[in-house]
RNA sequence: GGCGUCGUGGCCAAGUGGUAAGGCAAGGGUCUGCAAAACCCUCAUCACGGGUUCAAAUCCCGUCGACGCCUCCA
């Protein structure tokens, strides 16, 4: 039985869906003005390996990341860059999608953005002023009422009398409460807008969301997710849109992520300490973020740093090592040897299954790969052969996949290819005529080239590192 | 100040009542011409102080500390 920690009510519950089978599971994307950071990227792998183990538990996930395209900040972008602020939006979605595939994120079955769901946001709003929960000002705005809901504040635990005491109007703000937010936003002049019944202007942050969930999977979904930075007030003002205007529970599971942790704060756009996915990918694989994340709690804080990159990579090495061939002259396993593997393959599905069941434990399901792989070897070490250990491997495989790991090499161009194995076949008959010296020349130089090589009884093998 | 999450070996980190998974690092072995990889062995009593219980890292109270949100943010 699955069982899933509901921001919600700050438990872990068993996971039922609206639908038997099926999951309507929707993710706040990002605003797209710049470059994603390594942050995004923990993000989109978290609900990547949510949505890849549902699919794996047999579940059909409708999966939508939506991305938020009309924006204050994409406008000063634009207009620093003398760019329209649609094109620069569709750049970075582009950019993105591309960054989310380099990471091995499965696309998401939808990616609605604002720009196209306009027709729907003000018919939302509409509805939302009809019913008394919102109330256009005069200079152009419309805000939600928060008043109107007696359910404020229940997401991220906030009564609305603590919260009053901070907050305040804006200059320029016409509303009845400091805490009414903003649906509609007046246009100001020069800025891109679309018309309305209120007149130009745009959507509020919040208002995309409920409205493109509507759109996509209609009014009641079983998982929302995000960052935990989006609980207040972005969720907690999503849900009061949405059950406002269809007056039913919105969303069942709330699912948040932490922070990704660069030198002990979070890593973000507004603190500028941010390594963009682009830079991280041109010194490590998605494999090491993705084992970064792997090898955490979903929910907590995530230290990234060398130290623990460094882990991560060696992590994955270690995993790799378990898809290494038999050796050609194995001898085989004996019976007794053949069965442990076989009792190993199946405690490990096991084992996977309870850890990811209990709220999605990868740390868990890492460890159980770590022990498969130590069986597997120890068989190879063993003398299994290729069809012993076929069964082990694939199963291996398929475990580190429903978690998103590729596992697979680096690899060069075939003519640095070329001209390695001509280093090694020269090493190979050096070592042949015990020349030592010479065979470890090569080796230092493989080394400068970024290959690490590996001799054993049936010849040397190699790799980039 | 309010709300929330959390504090496990040198590091990352599972475990939420019955005497501490896994990985990295480190040390010792096997293998190897030497390496590398793999395999074997060694390595913690769970921030602190009380309490509940036959039994607590795990429940309760308090203290200290960290992080997130309360303004844009994955």
């Amino acid at each position: 039985m699955l069982k899933i920690y509901n921001t919600l009510s700050r438990k872990t519950e068993e996971f039922q869906t609206l639908d038997p089978g099926k999951v309507r599971m929707y993710v706040c994307g990002v605003t797209v003005y710049n470059d994603a950071h390594v942050g995004h990227a923990m993000s989109a792998i978290v609900f990547d390996i949510i949505r890849r183990y549902l699919e794996y538990r047999g579940y059909e996930v409708k999966h939508v990341m939506n991305y938020t395209d009309v924006d204050d900040k994409i406008i000063n972008r634009a207009n620093q860059l003398g760019e329209d602020p649609l094109q620069l939006s569709a750049r970075y979605i582009a950019d993105y999608a591309n960054d989310l595939k380099s990471l091995n994120v499965l696309p998401a079955t939808a990616n609605p953005q604002v720009s196209k769901t306009m027709p729907l946001i003000i018919q939302f709003v509409e509805g939302l002023i009809e019913k008394g929960h919102a109330y256009p000002a005069e200079n152009g705005d419309v805000y939600f009422r928060v008043n109107s809901d007696d359910d404020y504040g229940r997401l991220s635990g906030r009564k609305l009398e603590d919260m009053q005491a901070g907050a305040r109007i804006e200059i320029g703000e016409q509303k009845e409460n400091p805490l009414d937010f903003a649906l509609w936003k007046a246009a100001k002049p020069g800025e891109i807008s679309w018309d309305s019944p209120w007149g130009k202007g745009r959507p509020g942050w919040h208002i995309e969301c409920s409205a493109m969930n509507l759109a996509e999977l209609g009014e009641q979904i079983d998982i929302h997710g995000g960052g935990n930075d989006l609980i207040f007030p972005h969720h907690e003002n999503e849900i009061a849109q949405s059950e406002c205007y269809t007056g039913k529970e919105f969303s069942r599971y709330w699912v948040h992520n932490g922070m990704l942790q660069l030198g002990g704060e979070k890593m973000s756009k507004s603190l500028g300490n941010i390594i963009s996915i682009k830079e991280f990918l041109a010194q490590r694989s998605s494999d090491v973020m993705r084992m970064l994340v792997l090898n955490g709690t979903y929910r907590a804080p995530l230290m990234f740093n060398d130290d623990t990159l460094d882990a991560a990579e060696r992590n994955v090495e270690r995993l790799k090592s378990t898809l290494k061939p038999a050796s050609p002259s194995a001898s085989g396993l004996n019976a007794g040897n053949a069965s442990t593997l076989d009792m190993a393959v199946e405690s490990a599905k096991t084992n996977f299954t309870e850890a990811m069941d209990n709220d999605f434990n990868t740390a868990g399901a890492i460890a159980v790969l770590f022990e498969l792989s130590k069986s597997v070897n120890t068989a190879r070490d063993n003398g299994a052969n290729a069809d012993q250990l076929q069964h082990a491997q694939d199963v291996f495989k398929q475990l580190a996949g429903v978690l998103g790991l590729t596992l697979e090499e680096k690899k060069g161009s075939s003519e640095q290819e070329a001209q390695v194995e001509a280093l090694i076949a020269e090493r190979t008959e050096a070592r042949q005529q015990k020349n030592w010296k010479r065979s470890d020349e090569i080796r230092d130089q493989l080394k400068e080239m970024g290959v690490t090589i590996e001799d054993s009884k049936d010849g040397t093998t190699w790799k980039w590192s």
